[in-house]
DNA sequence: CATCAATTGCAACACTGTTGCAAAACAAAC
DNA sequence: GTTTGTTTTGCAACAGTGTTGCAATTGATG
């Protein structure tokens, strides 16, 4: 719990979403951490307390809102980051545009790479490009040191 | 059937790969197309004809044996594409080194971008960046003429 | 043909995600 | 504070994907 009960209850609100129990548990999650969460590592912090597809709703519905992101990483493993505090490499509040997500194959933690640019590609002639998705894999910061 | 059917039992046997009935259909199916097929999309070409397991079975296999590749894309549906023949934009008999997938939002379909470069991407210190996968989203070639 | 190994089909299972519905919690009005 | 209507939640059921174990089949080899 790094982060005060009344800060998460004021970002839910900012957002019109009624502050119930779960949705301030699941926010907090997030916010005590800098990487991506899955369903299942929710699920399991949050022992017993909640219905799992509570706690799906819960996710989609702080997506739709702008609260999370959703990333897919190329084993097929979904996961979802916050978009304040602790989601990014680097203390943006928000990282709400499109950018890098690098996977640490030592822990298995997923980062927003919020601080650096995401290049520009040509493709072949015919095909028309609208959005671009980075991810890397390596060793994190944690890991490597 | 656009390939006559001894190529198709040359090249499993090239990878010493058993010429059975389903691998043969599969490569048939692989060598027909120019884009990735996902587990159901040969499940319902091949109707009835093979158990489902059988089809994971031969794909990890044809994986294993460098003949197909796994993409995993955005939404987190799971696909499969040729090494040789029409699994490229252009053709490439190879295209086993890092490159980049085109998903479009029209068909669909997924389409390797073998003849454009991946480009160098720098992470912030600390990160060991050691693969950058590329994923493109947009309208193919085929739907946007 | 007999033998052994590889391949296949089937049953069962785990995991992820979705939907419908009824109970519970909540906010607003009386 | 009680009534009323809306949101939220939990539960049951289901679909889709992928995996494993095992027995039956197929195929290669001598
Ligand atoms: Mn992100
Ligand atoms: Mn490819
Ligand atoms: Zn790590
Ligand atoms: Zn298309």
């Amino acid at each position: 719990m790094a982060e005060e009960f009344n800060e998460i209850i004021a970002v839910l609100k900012a957002q019109h979403i009624r502050p119930t129990k779960i949705r301030e548990e699941i926010l907090n999650l997030f916010f005590d951490v800098n990487h991506a969460l899955s369903h299942s590592d929710i699920f399991l912090k949050l022992k017993n307390k909640f219905d799992r597809v509570t706690i799906y709703r819960t996710l989609e519905m702080f997506g739709n809102k702008g609260l999370i992101h959703k990333i897919v990483d190329n084993s097929g493993v979904t996961k979802y980051a916050s978009h304040g505090h602790g989601g990014c490499d680097v203390n943006f509040k928000h990282h709400k545009t499109n950018h890098i997500h690098f996977k640490c194959k030592q822990c298995g933690n997923i980062y927003c790479l919020c601080s650096i640019e995401v290049p520009k590609v040509d493709v072949p002639a015919g095909y028309e490009m609208q959005v671009l998705n980075l991810s890397a894999e390596g060793i994190c910061k944690i890991c490597s040191s």
